[in-house]
DNA sequence: CCCCAACCGTA
DNA sequence: GTACGGTTGGGGG
């Protein structure tokens, strides 16, 4: 073996379990024997020898090795004996197959390579870094991450079942650590399928955490006291003695007696008579007339090989760690996916941190160039771009279409970018296409123009995108993607796989501004992409999407889906680097599809009830208005305030009260209120009017016009990515501030209607933010209160004022009500007494009292802000950050502002996650109870969900989501204070709220 | 035509 | 005192 040869060191044992779970077991031999996992063997085998060329690996073998494990009695046994004394006997259908592996690589005329007492892994380890010395590059073709460890700029690993290259930047971006880093890591996370022990309570993430802080275990070990956490710092150092064992147990051997040398691993040319013989006793009829082609042999000539068949115990070296089921699959649902950034010619960062920074700086000197961007008009030319994508495993996508509303819209065309692997560096380097679909032609034509020539028919190209977008190895980023999920959804495709740049900048960057492309563009890449109306035209003059010139289309539409690609490789590493992978995979990620679902259902909204409130509210507001006429002498413009206030401060001669930041006098309803409470007529009118006028036009006018033609129903968006806190935000229209305070207004909850046979049922969180707070400030009244199920703000005025639950005054109960949001909302004695219509000393000394009473709140709130002020930003209890940047501003109104919200958002963001946890259980809760088809999410209102459901089904429905909701904090957080659910189905939203 | 302030609906 | 979005009036361009 020489400089520039490549060795591949394929992991026999690891193949045949991955194999084995992830083809399906119909593939078995006539006489019944299974024979998946060699058929998965035997064709991935063919392909890196006759064309590894076309895989991701790119390159050819010059030698190449199958290992395999011996036994399962190795050297760290006598480390530590438990190691792998968990592990369950192989399924049966597996053990058979071991030894046709073996068969099967020798057929192959491959080197078969086993040595007792050490594992494959080690030998692989022991021939990697042998190989590596000489200035071989290798490639190990598994995924375990026990072989990570192993990966440097000339060795790779290969993902055989995804196609798919693991190099130096993927491993960082799975792990958060470079691969020299990997022993350390996986000696603190420990492995449950292997009996490693680790330090319990740490896993990847904190091990990353931990790692990027000090640099080593023995560094981390020796330094364990520096650890905030105190938990976790009792954990570590308990268990310093355990990680060493650990360590020893996952740092793989690379020293192990070979048998073979090198050099006796050269790839030999294939004995084809002898390869068809067992590919036609295992009765691989494709693979063998593939062979047969290739070799050009006379496949019919040859007589099936008598192959031995192992079925007892017998059979050799199971290596369990690789058939944990449960554990394989997690993985292979875990990652969507991992960057392809080929880092062959750069060495690319040691940390994520770096990683995004380096990538940052690739796309300076690589700007985006308009000119490369190419226009799709054919269907071949399509078909190749998609074979790209799925060559490297990921693409950038966007759609254009003629409405900004997902459910009105109609698709104009799709525009794809790509990595270019061919071109150097790899990293920068993206090429991007639009494929116009549904353009016409002559703008201003009184036709309205025709079909633009030369687009591929929308069928045909519906058809191959159809191909990519369900491909789930293939990953597709999109910005925004709950837009284009619900254009594509309208036409028959379900995205599969998928990441959201919008929604990685939300979880890293929220409360510093908004999430929108151009924004981050300029922030990240330094570029300002093609603005909207340059293309389309604004206002008067705007044209849809269909009617732009395809040239001017191609530059706009193209350019997205570069800068989303480009935007994605900044992102995806600062999320690892920050450790919030898991709260975007988590809780962010999960939710587009359910809410695009949840959208494309809209609900029913009863135009007539509408119709008929309208026409009372006219009448009401009518007679209110002719009032205020009389009783202010004159008329004027009600709806003005400043016509109002110089009618009431002006020619009445009311007392002004508080005046708004343009020095106008405020008529505010508290305004109002004050002055009709000094005995004045005419401001009680004028709320009057108010509330008539705006249940009018914000409601009973403006619902119908949401009815969608189609569907007949109202289909709200939401926006996950616009509040600090994490809470969902609804627009067009807002379906979270339908009135219910006043019975004039919850009349119009009573046109949100169920479909025949349905009723609507609404699940609520009762004080799901008082139970939060308890929770995180640990207040024990508190937890005990809710715990017995009392009522909250009668105890808290009982403990504050020393008055019995029983027979206490409403207004005792009023004021510790108050004083319980307050303290959510980040309590000031202004506010207080603004609430209560208190002085604002009688307030203070509420809040005195209360924190007296509760000292842990006093604490929670003086930490949460020394955390604000120290880090810039807030955590909810899953980890969720909300950024406060203002919080250390030298304008004290503006810093007491960030503090009370720095205050908050801990309690309304865990709320906001923990009902985002249920709506991403509901359907799958449903689903395992076998309800699914007959429940359906509609609306969620911050702590309360809407759900259309089947008359027959609601009590078996109920009980369902109650309990999920309920258990949705768990098992991510084990809440030390109960939730409680209430529900209640009915015809219309006012009767089951 | 666009933007802001004021006001008010929800949790 | 927290978090939103929609409507209206009104001013500036």
């Amino acid at each position: 073996m020489k400089k520039g040869d490549h060795l591949f060191l394929i992991d026999g044992s690891g193949f045949i379990f991955r194999a084995f779970h992830a083809i399906p077991p119909l593939n078995r031999k006539s006489d019944g024997l299974p024979v998946n996992a060699v058929s998965g063997f035997c064709n991935m085998l063919w392909k890196l020898l006759t064309d590894a060329r076309d895989t991701s690996v790119g390159v050819t073998p010059t030698h190449l090795a199958v290992i395999f494990d011996y036994s399962s009695t190795t050297f760290r046994k006598e480390i530590y004996p438990e190691y792998k004394a968990n592990r369950s006997a192989p399924p049966e259908d597996l053990v058979p197959q071991f030894g046709l592996i073996r068969h099967a690589t020798r057929a192959f005329n491959l080197p078969c390579i086993e040595t007792e007492g050490f594992e494959a892994d080690d030998i692989i380890a022991t021939y990697a870094r042998a190989a590596e010395a000489i200035g071989a590059d290798v490639t190990i073709v598994s995924s375990d991450k026990d072989l990570m460890q192993l990966v440097t700029p000339n060795v790779h690993m290969y993902d055989a079942m995804k196609d798919k290259q693991i190099g130096i930047p993927d491993v960082i971006e799975k792990w958060g650590v470079t691969p020299d880093k990997m022993i350390d890591l996986q000696a603190m996370t420990g492995d449950s399928t292997d009996n490693v022990p680790g330090i319990p309570g740490i896993g990847p993430k904190t091990a990353a955490q931990l790692l990027e802080e000090f640099g080593d275990l023995e560094t981390l070990l020796a330094r364990a006291g520096e650890i905030k956490q105190v938990k976790r710092r009792e954990n570590i150092i308990a268990n310093a003695e355990l990680a060493r064992i650990s360590r020893k147990l996952v740092e793989l051997r690379t020293n192990v007696p070979l048998d073979m040398a090198l050099d006796q691993l050269t790839l030999e040319k294939q004995d084809g008579a002898k390869l068809i013989a067992f590919l036609k006793a295992m009765e691989f009829t494709t693979l063998t007339r593939r062979v047969a082609e290739a070799c050009d042999c006379d496949a019919a000539a040859i007589e099936p090989a008598a192959v031995p068949v192992e079925w007892g115990e017998e059979a050799r070296g199971p290596d369990l760690d690789k058939g944990d089921a449960a554990t394989e699959q997690k993985a292979a649902a875990s990652e969507t996916a991992n960057t392809e950034v080929s880092d062959k010619q750069d060495l690319e960062g040691n940390k994520p941190s770096e990683l995004a920074r380096t990538r940052a700086e690739a796309f300076a000197s690589h700007p985006i160039d308009r000119t490369r961007y190419v226009t799709i008009r054919d269907i071949a030319t399509l078909q190749a771009w998609i074979a790209e994508a799925r060559e490297t495993g990921l693409v950038a996508f966007d759609t254009e279409t003629t409405s900004l509303d997902p459910m009105q819209a109609e698709l104009v065309g799709v525009s794809l970018a790509l990595q270019d692997n061919r071109t150097s560096p790899a990293s920068a380097m993206i090429k991007a296409a639009y494929v116009p679909l549904a353009h016409k032609t002559g703008v201003g034509d009184l036709l309205g123009g025709g079909h633009a020539e030369n687009q591929i028919p929308m069928g045909e190209a519906l058809s191959a995108l159809k191909d990519l977008l369900e491909d789930p190895s293939v990953l597709k980023i999109a910005q925004n993607l709950k837009y284009d999920y619900l254009v594509m959804k309208r036409h028959g495709i379900v995205i599969q796989s998928f990441d959201d740049t919008m929604l990685m900048s939300y979880v890293l960057d929220a409360g510093k501004g908004n999430h929108g492309m151009d924004g981050l563009s300029e922030k990240w890449l330094g570029h300002t992409p093609i603005a909207y109306k340059d293309v389309a035209g604004s206002g008067k003059s705007a044209v849809t999407f269909d009617l732009v010139d395809i040239d001017k289309a191609t530059a706009y539409a193209a350019e997205d889906a570069d800068v989303t690609l480009r935007l994605w490789l900044v992102l995806k590493p600062r999320l690892v680097a920050e450790g919030l992978t898991r709260i975007y995979e988590r809780l962010e990620r999960p939710l587009v599809p359910v809410l695009a679902e949840m959208e494309e259902r809209g609900i029913t909204v009863d135009r007539q009830i509408l119709s008929r409130l309208s026409g009372e509210l006219a009448q009401k507001a009518a007679a209110a208005e002719d009032e205020v006429y009389e009783l202010a002498g004159e008329r004027f413009n009600i709806g003005s305030p400043k016509q109002l206030g110089d009618i009431l401060f002006g020619k009445l001669g009311l007392p002004g009260g508080s005046k708004t930041k343009t020095g106008q006098w405020s008529t505010s309803a508290q305004v109002l209120e004050d002055l009709a409470a000094e005995g004045a007529p005419l401001p009680r009118k004028i709320v009057d009017w108010r509330q008539l006028t705006k249940l009018k036009s914000t409601y009973t006018d403006a619902l119908p016009g949401y009815i969608h033609p189609v569907t007949k129903r109202v289909h709200t968006g939401y926006s996950l990515a616009s509040t600090t806190t994490g809470r969902l935000s609804s627009s067009e229209p807002n379906l979270q501030n339908i009135p219910v305070r006043t019975a004039e207004g919850r009349k119009i909850r009573t046109a949100f209607i169920s479909t025949p046979g349905h009723k609507l049922l609404s699940a609520d969180y009762s004080q799901i933010e008082l139970r939060v707070l308890a929770h995180v400030a640990d207040i024990p009244q508190l937890r005990q209160a809710f715990a017995d199920g009392v009522d909250i703000h009668a105890m808290t005025a009982s403990e504050m004022f020393g008055v019995p639950v029983e027979g206490m005054p409403s207004e005792v109960r009023r004021r510790a009500k108050a004083i319980n949001f307050g303290i959510i909302y980040g309590i000031s004695a202004f506010g207080l007494a603004n609430q209560l219509g208190i002085e604002r000393s009688e307030a203070g000394d509420y809040i005195k009292k209360y924190f007296e009473r509760f000292p842990g709140i006093k604490d929670y709130m003086e930490s949460t802000k020394a955390f604000a002020r120290e880090h810039g930003y807030v955590e909810t209890i899953f980890g969720r950050r909300a950024h406060y940047p203002e919080i250390k501003s030298s304008n004290p109104s503006m810093r007491a502002f960030n503090e009370r919200a720095a205050i908050n958002a801990p309690i309304q963001g865990s709320a906001a996650d923990i009902i985002r946890r249920a709506m991403i259980k509901i359907e799958p809760a449903l689903a395992a109870a076998g309800l699914a088809e007959q429940v359906r999410m509609l609306l969620q209102v911050h702590d309360e969900l809407i759900f259309e459901v089947e008359d027959g089904a609601i009590d078996k429905v109920l009980p369902v989501i109650v309990s999920t909701m309920e258990q949705a904090a768990m098992p991510a957080i084990s809440m030390r204070v109960p939730l409680k659910v209430d529900a209640r189905a009915a015809q219309n939203w006012d009767e089951a709220h």
